[in-house]
RNA sequence: GGGCGCGUAGCUCAAUGGUAGAGCAGUGGCCUUUUAAGCCAUUGGUUGGGAGUUCGAGCCUCCCCGCGCUCACCA
């Protein structure tokens, strides 16, 4: 029972609340009213002194009370609601005794206040709102925390602003009401998004939505969650990724397509993974690796520029110029200058292995050639890309679903874009070859054998999709959740997403 | 999953193994242009949970829960 978890605070203002319902005062109204933002009512003022025009700007505001200031027969109130703060004032002369004192009994801080009056400047020179009425739009029960801000020097200084994750994270809602820079981070990560789908709109992509509940899984080295349909008798995987149902529509004629989308992925959770995660991918009839390269860079800067005005970024303590061109470096070149390993003089897992012994790595016994070199970049490449980097020509066998270079069959046509010291988009050339991919999907079986889970089950219906022709197309993915944060300067994944994914806690009784 | 660290009032934080405290929030007063309002008074704790060592545990030991960092895996 709720009324059993309030503390002696909460009981406080419960006991506020039946008052008020005892005096026909509504804590809950059904209705209410806002004629003005605080940012409106504020420019509105501002307007009228500029043009010295004496007629009485009239507005009702709505938002919840972060601060409140009673000195007996006046009082100061600051509200916050979506486009900021501002300030009410409250003068026993205009409301009356009762009036009055149905503020200091009944209003506490967080609760909801509807209020309407007149813009002025008060003595200090906040423009405020000279309340004429005002009444309870929501009690709230629970106190938020305690946070007050202080202006220094033109800068807002808070105080004992709640910090915890835990409870930042569980109860993102409490996090949201007290920190304006968490609403923040979602408004830019909604600009992003929209960013996103204006640049693909503009070039002839269609948004599209593909299964998220897959019979088979597939599209990327992942382990999948597993859930079952009741009535049908049959286990249902959640996407790892959406490439292989974007391609069949390639097959369809759709030739420029894309989705954005939820991924979900049975792995480890870092302060770069969450176990569901947003992903855009597009995949692009007639094109090839390289012009995807120009294109990817082009919207990210795009976006940047969209959502932030600028393509310089803060991240990490780092200023990151995404503006195009982004640096390219050749897989095999960017190895072989950071470790002295060339990976082309090691075409054996044997081989390249002991090279890595030699440079005192220890991979995983039984790793095949790709993995190691997957390692490699992990180690020696990923980290040092601060500034906008593709990697680019990857080996064959990490990459089952992207294509061979026609002089070297070994490689295939595929780069990872890394930003900031994490890899943030990938993309290749896509095989549209039935057979070579039915070759690959075999390949991945029999690593599957080994015990590598990660790879991919045999998709006969995609094989059977390549079949009636997939135009040569060129495909693209990136984590939305990772470019948000370089976007709001965040460098831990949680920060990001809304509702981050934490251990459930068992509550007692 | 491994390693390291953290968990004290609603929030932010103190407290040699020896009576659990402060600021803010709350409550009662005073206060007609304040703004981290101020002044006076005051409430609030199973120190994450459990066991142990000890005359005595917030502090030491063990187990459990949660969070953070990091490694592994991945994007």
């Amino acid at each position: 029972m709720l009324e059993k978890s309030f503390s002696e605070l909460e009981l406080t203002r419960l006991k506020k609340l039946r008052e008020m319902q005892d005096k026909n005062l509504q804590p809950y109204p059904t209705r209410a009213k806002q004629t003005h933002t605080s940012l409106e009512a504020i420019e509105a003022f501002e307007k009228s002194e500029l043009e010295n025009d004496d007629a009485p700007i009239k507005v009702t505001l709505a938002g919840r009370i972060r601060a409140l200031r009673t000195m007996g027969k006046i009082a100061f109130a600051h509200i916050d609601d979506r486009e900021g703060r501002i300030q009410l004032f409250f003068r026993v002369n205009d409301l009356g005794e009762e009036k009055m004192a149905e503020l200091d009994k009944f209003f506490d801080l967080g609760d909801f206040i509807q209020a309407s009056g007149h813009m002025f400047r008060t003595r200090r020179g906040e423009v405020t709102l000279y309340v004429h009425d005002f009444l309870m739009l929501s009690k709230a029960l629970r106190a938020l925390p305690a946070a007050k801000d202080e202006v220094v020097e033109g800068k807002v200084v808070r105080h004992a602003t709640l910090t915890d994750p835990e409870t930042r994270f569980r109860q993102r809602y409490v996090d949201l009401a007290v920190n304006p820079d968490v609403r923040e981070i979602f408004k830019t990560r909604a600009a992003t998004i929209r960013a996103l789908q204006y640049f693909l709109d503009e070039h002839d992509f269609i948004e599209v939505e593909t299964p998220i509940l897959q019979p088979i899984y597939g599209g990327a080295a992942a382990q999948p969650f597993i859930t079952h349909h009741n009535q049908l008798h049959q286990d249902l995987y959640l996407r790892v990724s959406f490439e292989l149902y974007l391609k069949r529509l390639l097959v369809g004629g759709l030739e420029r397509v894309y989705e954005i989308g939820r991924d979900f992925r049975n792995e480890g959770v870092s302060y770069k993974h969450n176990p569901e995660f947003t992903q855009l991918e597009f995949y692009w009839a007639f094109a090839d690796y390289l012009q995807v390269m120009d294109f990817a860079e082009e919207m990210i800067a795009f976006a940047a520029k969209k959502v932030l005005g600028t393509t310089t970024i803060l991240f990490d303590g780092h200023e990151i110029d995404l503006s195009p061109p982004w640096k390219r470096i050749d897989l095999r070149q960017g190895i072989l200058d950071s470790t002295g390993i060339d990976i082309e003089a090691h075409q054996t897992a044997d081989s390249l292995e002991a090279a890595l012994f030699a440079k005192n790595l220890k991979p995983k016994p039984g790793s095949t050639r790709g993995k190691l070199i997957d390692l490699l970049i992990g180690d020696f490449l990923e980290p040092n890309c601060i500034q906008p980097t593709f990697i680019y020509n990857y080996p064959r066998d990490i990459s089952p679903l992207a294509k061979s270079k026609p002089e070297d069959p070994s490689i295939v046509e595929r780069f990872e874009g890394f930003v900031g010291g994490m890899e943030l988009c990938n993309a290749f050339t896509e095989l549209n070859d039935p057979l070579d991919q039915e070759q690959r999907f075999l390949e991945m079986g029999r690593a599957y054998e080994d015990g590598d889970e990660e790879q991919h089950p045999m998709d006969d219906d995609y094989l059977n999709a390549l079949s009636y022709g997939m135009p040569p197309a060129g495909g693209f993915g990136i984590g939305v959740d990772r470019l948000v944060m370089l976007f709001s300067g965040r460098r831990s994944i949680r920060e990001v997403i809304l509702f981050p994914h934490l251990r459930s806690v068992t509550e007692e009784e």
